[in-house]
DNA sequence: ATCCGGTTTAACCAAATGGTTAATATTGCG
DNA sequence: CGCAATATTAACCATTTGGTTAAACCGGAT
């Protein structure tokens, strides 16, 4: 299943066929959905025949939880982590921007990904939220305990964190909507996720600030 | 000629048929997509033979659009129809809040159907997207102005549009990664919502007003 | 009654698709 | 080398699925 050391392959590093096809699956999956997608068509991606795809993984369902769960693992430990070493309120909310945008823009399809998954199959997210438990918690305390001090307003601390996951998260699921309204490219819109980073953090701030 | 009294008809005033297909396939598209859609759902769903589908409409694609186009008008007309009568930048956001989530609580999955959709497709928006632009270009200069004179801080209009629409938009994508994180039900959820008419315009002002 | 247009259905069909199998190629190793 | 395990492929298979066809149904006009 794992190619450890293979011979040939050790000057050029070529990804192994199993990341090869996991690269691929993420990559029809991301755009097709997993209705849409077509074993095919990650075959193809991937450069092997379809009946490999079965032999690695047993079958599309398998295929795409491990793609899925992969990404959406990576996901949610980037962005909780992102805010471990804050313990002040301000600092935390630029910290969880900044990485929630850096890895955004990583994996700019996963967004809407993840939320068709989740709403296709409510139940099989238990795992991935139960892993930034510890961090949420603390993030809605560091809140509450600001609130508590007087630095900002009285505001609901889960509210508050909607409202940042959605600053952040949003512009990328409706990315082709953004393109077509303000007429720009790829690569402006880059520019704008890079101005983001500190606009939304701003944004926030200024409206819980006391 | 036309029969003035219909016996039966009369009293309940059953939908026609082409209505329940479009009820069906609106109902069967948001949850499943058009990929994961099957017309045989369809059919089942409206209570008629799948061979009627295609009697009303020709094919999926052509179903698929008509339900699709109805919604998404209906989308943008309410939410851009809602500020015509504001000339004030602040009664404005409210009343565009508003108007996006009552929307919004009306078809709740639409946001995702339609992100998904326009990222299928991209190209196909162009009319929905047309339908509000005077009223877009008339908020963007509303912002541009209240900014000249002051009132509001130093922010790109179009930047604010995104915030805006992210905050309304966003709860209802990520619904279900709510419900299970804040373990709440649909009541619940429904309440918060509620709240977020006066909170969301809260929340913006705050963060912009000069 | 009968005929006629629009409506509805059961039975079918061809293509697409996920998945399997058996045979072939490649690699690691004694 | 030669052999065993792993990797890869071409050809198939069964089912699903969008779509078609021809027949039946039904209300109203003649």
């Amino acid at each position: 299943m794992v190619n450890i050391a293979p011979s040939k392959k050790q000057m050029v590093a070529e990804p192994s066929t199993e990341q090869r096809i996991i690269d691929a699956a993420r990559k029809v999956f991301s755009t097709k959905g997993m209705a849409g997608a077509r074993m095919q068509e990650v075959a193809d991606e991937a450069g092997i025949n379809k009946a490999l795809l079965h032999y690695y993984f047993r079958s599309k369902q398998l295929l795409f939880e491990g793609v899925f769960k992969q990404s959406a693992q990576r996901q949610f430990s980037c962005i909780w982590d992102s805010l471990k070493q804050c313990d002040s309120l301000f600092p935390a909310i630029e910290a969880f921007v900044a990485a929630y945008l850096d890895r955004m823009i990583e994996e700019p399809l996963l967004p809407l990904f993840i939320a068709n998954e989740l709403n296709r199959d409510p139940k099989g997210l238990a795992d991935f939220v139960d892993r930034g438990k510890e961090s949420r918690a603390r993030f809605l305390r560091m809140v509450e305990e600001a609130r508590k001090r007087g630095e900002i307003i009285d505001i609901d601390p889960r509210e508050l964190l909607v409202n940042i996951m959605a600053l952040c998260a949003h512009p990328f699921i409706a990315q082709p909507m953004l393109k077509h309204i303000h007429g720009i490219t790829d690569d402006a819109f880059l520019r704008m996720i890079q101005k983001r980073r500190k606009t939304v953090p701003e944004f926030i701030i200024r409206s819980i600030r006391a």
